[in-house]
DNA sequence: GGTTTACACTAGCGCTTGCTTGGTTGATCT
DNA sequence: AGATCAACCAAGCAAGCGCTAGTGTAAACC
């Protein structure tokens, strides 16, 4: 059984893997659909993966590695002032809710159906990821740019968007920068945002 | 079959209904663990409602039709102001799950496991529930005291509340009066509160 | 006093589930 | 040419699923 390795089979069928499961629901998803969406019987799925546990794991490890990549890259690149950092953690934020949707929306409604093994490993990478968040706020705490209380303010603003999942459709006319841009406005009104863009009410 | 009526003994059930389906998920609550719950036969189940889905609709009118009723009532008692209407509709919300969590929780993460017809009933009460928030916050932006797109600040702040159920701890210090009023200084960071509250940082 | 109603029971049907078993294929390596 | 190995398949098992049929019983109603 190849159960240890990252063979590029292995991530085809996670990335299908996460789309039945944001169709669908983890717990309605069968492993014989799973499989036929592969286009394999659904025995040879467990040449792949141990269990269906262990699918929904690797979808989830996936989109939290890549989000949190994703996010350190933008503060890398993105410019020093306080307010260009907070706009880039939310436009990442939301880019990889549009890029990369499926992985992430699994990983937002079915965590729970982890079982605790998998849940213990998966929190570490979840817990860096959101750390990066109170970092960024808490500089912005410090500036002056935003007032409160810092564990309440990152879980209003994680909350805000996460929830975007929801109801944020990428067809539509709101780009996630504009998201970014709006959220960061009702959180700090003050800012200065970047050089070339006006404060758009 | 005792499908139509509203019994007591339904409600009841409808109560032990929504605490199952938040341990256990909708989908793998069976109709054997409800029923013993509920200390009755599996099959007995079936008397008060048609199917299982009946069980997951009724959990979740019960918990939006007590939202809506308890955010009017909260918007009647509360003061004039701009201010105070945001503040009651926060706390509303909040102390609803924390009283009702329960069927909240089931309401945000099973909505999709209802079938077509009920989810299509359901969200005009939904609907009626949204339509309370966008009112106050129309009304805060007219006064001026957020600034913003009308759409996106309400799912915005739909999504920081709602996202509360992650983290929440009911035994913990922070009551949800206090969480009301951070959120609501949070976007609207000018804002004069109730009398005898300090803008606290 | 007979009928209806509400609520519960027992027993199990028909089907689906996650997963296993034992074996075949075709490419790659030595 | 033989060995190795990932990838796949057909067949099916044991368990569990939602739900039904038919029955019992005590209280309520006419």
């Amino acid at each position: 059984m190849n159960v240890v390795n990252e063979s590029p089979r292995r991530k085809e069928l996670t990335r299908l893997a996460a789309q039945l499961f944001v169709q669908e629901g983890f717990d309605r998803t069968t492993v014989r659909m799973l499989a036929q969406e592969m286009g394999i019987k659904s025995g040879s799925l467990f040449h792949h993966f141990r269990d269906k546990q262990e699918i929904l794991a690797a979808v989830i490890e996936e989109g939290t590695q890549n989000a949190l990549m994703l996010a350190r890259q933008a503060l890398e690149e993105c410019g020093d002032s306080t307010s260009e950092r907070l706009h880039a953690m939310a436009r990442a934020h939301l880019q990889t809710l549009l890029t990369d949707r499926n992985a992430h929306v699994v990983a937002l409604y079915e965590w729970r159906r982890l079982d605790p093994a998998a849940r213990d490993h998966l929190s570490h990478l979840r817990d860096a990821y959101e750390a990066l968040w109170e970092q960024v706020i808490d500089e912005a705490l410090q500036a002056g740019l935003i007032h409160g209380d810092r564990f309440l303010v990152s879980r209003f603003v994680m909350g805000a968007l996460n929830w975007t999942v929801r109801w944020y459709d990428p067809e539509g006319p709101r780009k996630p920068e504009d998201l970014a841009h709006e959220l960061v406005a009702m959180i700090a009104p003050a800012t200065h945002v970047q050089p070339g863009q006006s404060t758009k009410v």
